[in-house]
DNA sequence: CTGAAAGCGCTTACAG
DNA sequence: CTGAAAGCGCTTACAG
């Protein structure tokens, strides 16, 4: 029989407090140090692969999950993205955010989404407190932010992707379409259908429905028509009641108006529901357009004519490019356009 | 002239290698121990309210932010609730979250949100993922998920509260309503309206949408019209378009139909719409009702007769039972029931 | 290609 | 009511 060991000295290893499987764990049921194993795990640097192998094997055995905090903390840099866009309530950025979401999940970050309710100083607030989180990366909605904001992003050294909009500024990135010009296809699509008094109706007013607006008054202006732009503007929250209030508000401040350029389809949806309780003739006495192509758009009686905005496609390309950066990788088109798509349906 | 110190004594203290402010510094500002800055900090224990007070000056002054990762990793908690919810296409889903955000958000939690798809697996993989945050607390939707998920929820020891349906286990927490009630009550509304010929047309099938075809069937067993129950059910998605497309399908396979109760709104929109296209006279050959009252459905034409789910509150109401859950406070009511409000509009 | 040492910035027991 | 010590679980330089 051979003799027992005094207690003080049997565990090969104690058991954490916490029950928690750590690297340490890992490293020792590997043979191996635990740089090695956090090397192996990350696939940074080299190491030997029949080591990487030892490791991953035990790591699947144990189950072992990298503490996230752990990491956040000795590297000073967390696994979590930021997303800021402006509301829930709008369904464009609640597909933007489902798909940024679905190419960052994958790819083992998280995203952390902050609302700012297209408000600066919520903004900051937002931005405050994730950056005390040093997430990985950011993603912002537009380039419109207050100079504080602005300088948080600057001063935090995160790598930050803004969408919805393409930039141009030397040092920064974007993934969008030039709304401008959306405004402006669109505004000439309402214009090649014969129609002259055409009338742009916005709520919200964020810096990109004004964008907007600045290219429907192109539009108008590059045919002769100045003197029949009629820009109707509600800082309201787009909705399609409101839509169906500022229909109305149009038709009798502006009788002669033959179409509207409605700033966001929602708006649009309620005014086609508007016009069909009035009995109001769509296309024929009116034409009626929006912006994004939102659900329901192709489902409304007449179906509603409008953009096509990629957010999908811009969420995927942002994390993609947020993604290089983080990496250190170098991005080739700093400033990606996605471009836009007019959509004729039969409301014009 | 007073002789020079060396060099190497000079720095009353060296700047940190990561130039940010931390507990040490305000403690050494304010004259104190770091752990007494910790607890002045946080309102934890008794402290000295002259200390308190000029650790938060001395905090103020130096803008010192607490590093969350350094706080979980000491304290084995982070600040993050995760939310799991099923989709970012349902607005319901949504709004639930925008609830919830608005009440975590000032007390100092991050919302994960974690999207499932209506997929088992995918739960698992999120719930892994999230788990591995150490999260203070955790919102599920619903009570149905598999074994493992529900292995993995009880044995994190996470806080967790179940939104949208009310439970009545012990041990657990809910804040919902009761699915198969209103349904029930939804139901009884287009009887006491005169329809005996009810549809039940639901879409996705999710566990609330198959309780609320339970609460339809009991409904018109009650009157007797056990032989008029009707359940077109289909797995696909939720969308407008579908239920244009249902609803044709239930007037060609059972014309005798004078009512459908659709399980979400936006079928029922879209039905609504597809009615419109067909020349189909509603309420008179086919009364029409939906569930949820969601955006657009008092826009309609008619407007929608629907059930109006309390997700708002019950966003807020999770949120604050689980803050008081994760502060140890007793919760006075586990299973928290908000009820619903039939809303009937002119479809009906 | 691998490792020993130090440290990231807090909080948790344990004392007094 | 306040503090000194230890540790949470990783990664970053620095060596070799």
């Amino acid at each position: 029989m051979p003799p027992r060991k005094p207690d003080s000295a049997a565990p090969h290893r104690r058991a954490r407090a916490t029950g928690r499987v750590t690297l340490a764990d890992v490293a020792e049921a590997a043979g191996v140090s635990p740089i090695t194993v956090s090397r192996a795990l990350r696939g940074e640097r080299a190491v030997a692969a029949e080591l990487v192998e030892r490791v991953q094997a035990a790591a699947t055995a144990l189950g072992y999950v990298p503490d996230p905090a752990a990491r956040a903390l000795a590297s000073s840099r967390s696994s979590h993205v930021a997303v800021l866009i402006p509301k829930l309530s709008n369904t464009l950025f609640v597909e933007l955010l489902d798909a940024v979401q679905i190419s960052l999940v994958p790819a083992g970050y998280q995203t952390l989404i902050g609302v700012t309710h297209y408000d600066a100083g919520e903004e900051e607030a937002v931005l405050r407190s994730f950056l005390a989180h040093r997430p990985a990366g950011l993603i912002v909605t537009g380039s419109d932010r207050s100079a504080a904001a602005e300088a948080m992003i600057q001063g935090s050294g995160v790598p930050c992707v803004r969408v919805m909009e393409v930039g141009s500024e030397e040092g920064g990135f974007s993934v969008g379409f030039s709304q401008r010009e959306a405004g402006r296809a669109l505004t000439q699509h309402l214009l090649d259908r014969g129609r002259r008094h055409v009338a742009y109706v916005a709520a919200q007013l964020d810096p990109r429905t004004l964008e907007r607006g600045e290219g429907y008054a192109e539009a108008m202006q590059a045919v002769g028509l100045a003197g029949h732009v009629n820009k109707v503007l509600s800082a309201e929250p787009s909705s399609m009641a409101l839509g169906g209030v500022l229909l109305e508000r149009v038709l009798r401040e502006s009788p002669g108006t033959d179409a509207i350029f409605f700033c966001n389809d929602d708006l649009a949806q309620g005014a086609l529901l508007a016009a069909l309780r009035m009995g109001l003739d769509v296309p024929g006495r009116l034409a009626v357009a929006g912006f994004n192509d939102l659900p329901g758009s192709d489902q409304m009686v007449p179906p509603l004519t409008t953009v096509a905005t990629p957010r999908r496609e811009i969420g995927e390309q942002a994390a993609q490019m947020l993604m290089a950066l983080m990496r250190g990788q170098p991005v080739p088109t700093p400033h990606l356009d996605l471009g836009f798509r007019v959509v004729q349906r039969a409301s014009s």
